[in-house]
DNA sequence: AAAGATAGCAACCGCCTGCTT
DNA sequence: CAAGCAGGCGGTTGCTATCTT
């Protein structure tokens, strides 16, 4: 595909946006709308790429946005975000009201990350960095087997790792129904009460979520009670998501090489345990 | 006060995806 | 089905402001 056809055009303006420029743009889309970015900055005449036009409006002249300093708040929401997400920006960006992908990547790099460090965090694993030392160590040495047997880097996949890697323990599975088509993953309060805001419910709730697709709202998580009987249990009560997984247990692998699992309509909480157990099954061969 | 180093951020680049022809 | 186009995204660059020496 190459570049954008419209960068080809002579004579277009690069660099940093003048007030007039901003002005012409505000004024163009204010009154016409966007419609197709290509043809904004003839019609708004301005000098410029559509590419350029709708850069400058999403991250900037957008009048919906907060900018300004990150609050604790949105931090640590970026940070939990990103350790589901990963570098989604964009996806990161649409639980941030009011904040561009661009915003956040750039806070992510210059100001989130030194913080992690820090803290002795890996901010790409979120892990301690101590951990991710010593896996890297094991790793080195599992890559020359991996080569030699041509094998991907695959995720060690027994049933241990994806009971962490989804739940926390059997008991702390919650599934009212299995999820069965492609999902938005979002959190919400232990009601799973889809009205509620997605903000307001992260500001409340940081363990218990909910999944949605489109034949529902699916929560997932710990009630109230499974956590206090997790606490005076001494078990952690957060369950990690990894966007790798998440089409799997969804029923909608999108790696090749992947196992094709069909899932049951089964509301129990023992068949959502058994697909868990089916899944560490396909994936034996990988560990 | 000047020069160099560093941090923060706006904008660009190149690639990918989906739609249209 | 292939090619072209537009929109979108993540990675990167480079400019500017601020800090340090």
């Amino acid at each position: 595909m190459g570049r954008h056809s419209c960068c080809y055009k002579q004579k277009l303006r690069k660099g940093l946006w003048s007030p007039e420029e901003d002005e012409k743009l505000i004024r163009h889309i204010s009154n016409f709308g966007h419609g197709c970015w290509s043809s904004v900055p003839k019609l708004a005449g301005l000098a410029r790429c559509g590419k350029s036009c709708r850069l400058r409006w999403i991250n900037y002249l957008r009048p919906d946005l907060k900018r300004g300093t990150f609050s604790l708040h949105e931090e640590k929401l970026i940070i939990e975000l990103h350790d589901v997400l990963g570098n989604k920006w964009s996806q990161i960006a649409a639980q941030l009201p009011g904040r561009t992908d661009n915003e956040i990547k750039n806070h992510w790099n210059t100001s989130i990350k030194k913080q992690l460090m820090q803290r002795g965090v890996d901010p790409n694993t979120h892990k301690p960095l101590s951990k991710v030392n010593e896996e890297s160590i094991e790793n080195k040495s599992q890559v020359s087997y991996d080569q030699k047997d041509h094998i991907h880097t695959c995720p060690p996949a027994t049933h241990e790792f994806l009971i962490n890697r989804f739940v926390t323990t059997h008991e702390t599975f919650s599934y009212t129904q299995p999820p069965t088509e492609s999902a938005d993953m979002f959190f919400t309060d232990s009601d799973t009460d889809p009205t509620r805001s997605t903000t307001d419910s992260l500001n409340q709730s940081d363990n218990v979520g909910c999944i949605q697709t489109n034949s529902g709202y699916h929560p997932w998580g710990l009630t109230d009670a499974m956590k206090s009987q997790n606490q005076s249990h001494g078990l952690e009560d957060y369950i990690k998501w990894n966007d790798q997984y998440l089409p799997f247990l969804l029923g909608k692998p999108s790696i090749e090489s992947k196992p094709d699992v069909n899932y049951e309509q089964d509301q129990s909480v023992d068949a959502c345990n058994k697909q868990i157990q089916r899944i560490s099954t396909s994936y034996a061969h990988f560990s």
